[in-house]
DNA sequence: AATTAATCGAGACGGTACGTCCCGTCTTCCT
DNA sequence: AGGAAGACGGGACGTACCGTCTCGATTAATT
């Protein structure tokens, strides 16, 4: 129970379904120039004020749009394998993010470098539950021997997340295919995995 | 030659130079937001105008800010060992970023996303030169066995590079110390490296 | 009988009162700039709509709390001497003036130049009461020889109203005492009284 | 010579008297109600930071517009007539009053009780210099012996100003016809001329 | 030395979006 | 039915920057 309405006129739902669904149609058509309060309110056909009412912020609405749409998209089952959980894993946020989602997280990153409550909403109720739900996964893995004993589970994240957004921010495609290879390589790694030979490196060779 | 000056008033260099400082120093003290033509302007004494007629958008102008401070502050030096030139490279983007620059980098991706000209700007002028210097270093590792036959380079640096953007923008410290870590397992990967052991994992068996 | 109340709730009389009150107060305290409906709600410690409920504008709400504070202030009581009884009358509403009342009047006439219902009502329900109560005692003054034959009430009486509200709008000071100079002056002119003297004016001449 | 303009764009001279002339046009015809900085700015095909730039408020656009059209329009020349030259002054005030400008006038005085700097400017550059010319044309028909020579000239003018403003922002008529009137009467007063019969007032004589 | 041409400073201009205040209407529950 | 609460569409406010423009003053290279 949210506390109830009490007294007043209720909150027009349609209202703010149209202000999160005009945002979002914004940022995803137009992107972050396109998005601004006004355009929002035409495209919502919502008066202005309206939309003040309820988000302090051009950032905290985008945030709030964005969240609407991606509720519990990604799978972070835990099975017995941490490799199969943290590809998987992957997998789906570069699902998520090859579409309109990618272009509006990119958005509101964008905002959140000019805006701190921006940065720290899209921190706090997006990134670090994708982050808190995926460490647990990384650290059974650990645990049951199946990854290396000294992985930081948050190194890896930067690298496997980072490698995302990077390629949101600089308008490169992502996809879900791309972000299982990504996976693959993560957890393999970039060394030459067979015995590095006698000898790893130099021309040498008797 | 460029160009040379033909007739007229020949463009001052000090202007040009306050400019440049100035808006490096808004980025970096007050952030994207603090980031205005007006403010760059006053900032550094000079008029307006004298930035309108040498950079189209503030987007261009924060990247050439960037670019002045930056260049070729990454050693990119190749030995015999792609995992020393990866390491090192990776440690020299770190430090590099750990300071002013990170912030002014965040603020400059923020803006290109506005912007497709700066993103492209800061793309070809930076990003892409970062790149196209690290992948003969992985692409040599693997042509000598150091590094695994099926790697993809792109792929590496897109969770390297990305890694490192990630904190950026999200205003999380990023130090050279932390990009060594980050390079290592990158390069060792995140499985056990051991023979999984007789059986990691599973019911085990009968 | 005011209709009676028919059924449902009655109206809060207390409502009522703090709502002229409230807005009384406003105007006499922060000027016609402090007096909206969301202000006089909130001093009035009530909501916006029962405001809404009993007034239509606030260029009506103001005239009545005006009204409600003036009612039959002022001594329109014939005697035999018109010079008297105009006297008297200009000094009655120069006390009255010379107070908050003179405040709120002068709002009131300033949102009669905005909403013309309110200045009709302001006509109606104050001014033209006292001009149609003072016009009688000057033609009782006319009738009786004291007063110019050819004297035009309205014309006096625009004369000495005007002078009053001309201050108060200008937001110089009234008093009582001003009002009995001005009265006297109004009666006696402004031409020397004796016989112009054997030459007005002109160079005189032999 | 007003302080040479120095540096920068000249002031546009066009534009100043569009928003000078749609003011002044709006007040006329729409009057207080119409009169929005950005029904202004349409009106004139100007932007609105072009209005803000040069006039702080409303209320001192209104009243500069107002001058702009009134400047030295009402004839104080003095004569050797205090009668004539008083006439002839609220005649010419009267006449000014009767049209656009009369209307335009009572919506400035309604601004001026909210905003106390329009008030203030009203005042200053316009109604203390009526007064202040008015005043010795008055002082010299006293000094001559035509006027009475326990006359206040202010107290005088208060009536006629004041008679005038009163019907303004009653919006009554206002005519120079109707100024003469006033002027006469004010001048002889409204006293019967004649010995005022046996006795006009109070304890008689004895 | 005079001319020419591009720069620089200053600052006005038309314009977009902001975030706030108040308006008058509405919807809901409570008395 | 009245009243309290409060959301809604909307108009205007005054501000901050934007990018463009027109000035006068400066500064070389070219006459």
């Amino acid at each position: 129970m949210t506390a109830r309405p009490k007294s007043g006129r209720p909150r027009s739902e349609s209202a703010k379904q149209s202000i999160l669904d005009g945002a979002y149609q914004l940022l995803d058509e137009g992107g972050y120039a396109a998005f601004s309060i006004d355009a929002v309110a035409g495209c919502a056909g919502v008066a202005r004020t309206t939309i003040y009412r309820w988000w302090p912020t051009k950032g905290l609405l985008a945030t709030e749009a964005f969240l609407a749409r991606v509720q519990a998209n990604v799978d972070f089952q835990a099975t017995d394998s941490a490799i199969h959980d943290f590809t998987r894993m992957l997998a789906g946020v570069g699902a998520l993010m090859a579409g309109s989602a990618g272009r509006v997280a990119a958005s509101i990153l964008a905002e959140g470098q000019r805006d701190p409550e921006t940065l720290e909403a899209f921190k706090t109720s997006y990134h670090q539950v994708l982050r808190s739900r995926s460490v647990p996964l990384l650290k059974a893995g650990v645990a049951r021997g199946e990854l290396a004993p000294d992985l930081d589970p948050d190194l890896l994240l930067d690298a496997a997340i980072g490698a995302i957004y990077l390629n949101l921010l600089l308008k490169q495609p992502v996809s879900e295919q791309w972000a299982r290879q990504l996976a693959e390589r993560l957890l393999k790694g970039a060394l030459a995995s067979s015995p590095p030979s006698p000898d790893t490196s130099r021309k040498t060779r008797p």
